[in-house]
RNA sequence: CCAAGGGUGACGGAGUGGCCAAUCGUACUAGACUGUAAAUCUAGCGGUCUUAUGACCUACGGAGGUUCGAAUCCUCCCCCUUGGA
């Protein structure tokens, strides 16, 4: 290791192997795996988010706020932060990464290094780049904007904080969300305030690592290959089982998700379960798309395919 | 064999004489992203050329025909679905 206060992030398109390599590194440089996977951050979304947990127990290590913060011990390694609530709860990329800075800090004091291995690429990026404190989510003005369209919410905005509004690139313009999230800003600050630059997180020394297929049939059937492997782990009886614990599909968006969304389709009637399955795999896709592009556009990362990603090559570059 | 309804771009599905290279949805391609991100959004999406709200070519099962002009009307052929026997 070329810095005892370092951090490894291992990040990737889906099936690429983050996680067996995450935990090969671990082993070898006396790490911990802090999970950086926005989806088994919550409990019960364990076969079809992929969730290996083996026989191992959640050792629960403290409570932040409504979040458990935690880990599993898989291989011998520690695996923090699956299970840090209910799929009820809300849970941001922000409340991600205060709770795996926590983690972080105290993994240093240890002399650990913490190794984040995740798709989630926007909550890497969060934790690596800065978090803006500029105003909290106010659930209910999200609530009473859901239904407005686009061009209202940029009137809104316009009347708030018009410079705000003219910032927006042409496709957040559009974006609802984008839109809602100024709209609170301006609403909390008074307006004017607009923007801020992000607050430095005190983690600089970083060493990225990106899988990516070069192969878009290579990608694609890694994904069918693993989505058939969730249906014979028990995807279906685990979607029954949320559904009788009395998760739905639009809780807080949590279970809107790839994979339970289709399979919670299917279980209403809505879906024929080859339709379920061939649209699981399809957002399958489009999400590995989606994360090529954050990850191809950042230039911290060093890029390889999951065929030379092995741990002597890991080695060479931490 | 008869009756009825159909065959449209990768798929679903509009259009029923000119404003149709063809609404829309999906897929696909590229992109955006500062507290919902496995989310949300933008653009493109027959081909060639091109500064273009531009030109030309090829296209709505096949072959002909009517018309200044057809995916749209007519004729014949092929295929599909449902009802009749």
């Amino acid at each position: 290791m070329k810095n005892s206060n370092t951090i490894v992030v291992i990040t990737g398109q889906t099936a690429t192997g983050k996680t067996k390599l995450g935990l090969s590194l671990a082993k070898e440089i006396n790490g911990d795996i802090i999970s950086a996977d926005s989806r088994q951050a919550y409990r019960y979304l364990d076969v079809i988010s992929g969730k290996d947990i083996e026989d191992s127990n959640f050792v629960e290590v403290k409570k932040q706020g409504i979040y458990s913060i935690g880990y599993y011990t898989i291989q011998g390694v520690r695996v923090w932060l699956y299970d840090m609530c209910t799929p009820k709860d809300y849970l941001s990329a922000y409340d991600w990464a205060v709770a795996a800075r926590s983690i972080i800090t105290q993994l240093h004091q240890e002399k650990r290094t913490p190794i984040i291995v995740g798709g989630a690429f926007h909550y890497i990026r969060t934790l690596l780049y800065g978090l803006t404190a500029i105003a909290e989510p106010d659930k209910e003005l999200r609530t009473s904007l859901m239904h407005e369209s686009a061009s209202q919410l940029q009137q809104r905005l316009k009347e708030l904080d018009e410079t705000a509004l003219n910032a927006l690139n042409q496709s957040d313009r559009w974006n609802p969300r984008r839109l809602i999230r100024r709209i609170e800003a301006a609403a909390a600050t008074g307006g004017g305030a607009s923007f801020p630059g992000l607050i430095d997180t005190g983690i600089h020394t970083f060493t990225c690592i990106g899988l990516l297929y070069s192969d878009t049939d290579e990608l694609e059937q890694h994904i069918n290959e693993r989505v058939q492997a969730r249906l014979d782990g028990g995807a279906l009886e685990e979607v029954d089982l949320l559904i009788h614990m009395g998760y739905r599909p639009e809780h807080y968006g949590m279970l809107k998700t790839i994979g339970y969304q289709q399979l919670m389709a299917y279980s209403k009637g809505t879906l024929t379960l080859e339709a379920a399955i061939s649209q699981w795999k399809v957002k399958e896709y489009q999400y590995a798309k989606r994360q090529k592009t954050f990850i191809t556009h950042d230039p911290s990362f060093i890029l390889t395919s999951p065929d030379t990603a092995t741990l002597d090559w890991v080695m060479n570059v931490v």
